[in-house]
DNA sequence: TCCTCGTGCTACGGATTCCGTAGCGTTCGT
DNA sequence: ACGAACGCTACGGAATCCGTAGCACGAGGA
């Protein structure tokens, strides 16, 4: 699991999630990362394309490979699971909170 | 997908990924993940504790919640798509390298 | 009693990473 | 010619991470 290198960097998997719908543009993911700063999002597009998970198009705007797909897909039960985790979270806190 | 920014940190994955298989006492943990420095573990393992996936039983030693089990296994299968990013990143390399 | 060992964890200074703002160079449409 | 959108870089300050050293506590043995 070398690849937790990678993934253990800030907006690295924000990128993958923001991606899989189709292309972006480098300002338009930018903006969907929360307004992330262009500097680091240059570097985990390019460590992401180095990867090769994320591409260019000649066209313009970025683009999951088929490999990034394939991922992106493994991120859905993880979303999945991290909807129920958000509901307990608030439900603790509101335990808590009385 | 504000989970992401818990798991966009480093070792926050890693340490998820070396609890799967059972209980680890602080510095067992600390050698499993290339000995990063107990500052940061710490860090971690407050945020994971605080997020409800990660415990400290009172024996010792710390331990996945049954949440954190439930995620844990759902990086079971990015390892899976890992070992074969992994291959695909060797023969690439190789190929580059003639 | 004193020593040792293992437990979780903290202090501190330096290295690395991240961020916010500003702006460059190019292309494309009008 | 000009505006807009494209990808991206420079730079200084803030936040994060790291490496080393060591503290406090409890269990066990001599």
């Amino acid at each position: 699991m070398e690849i937790l290198e990678l993934f253990g960097r800030r907006w690295a998997l924000r990128v993958l999630w923001e991606l899989r719908a189709g292309a972006l543009p480098f300002r338009g993911l930018q903006e969907r990362c929360d307004a992330v700063s262009p500097t680091v999002l240059n570097d985990r597009l390019r460590e992401l394309r180095a990867a090769g998970v994320v591409e260019l198009q000649e066209s313009g705007g970025y683009v999951l490979t088929p490999d990034g797909h394939a991922l992106g897909g493994l991120l859905l039960p993880l979303s999945a699971w991290a909807e129920r985790w958000a509901r307990r979270v608030r439900t603790r806190r509101a335990r808590s909170a009385r």
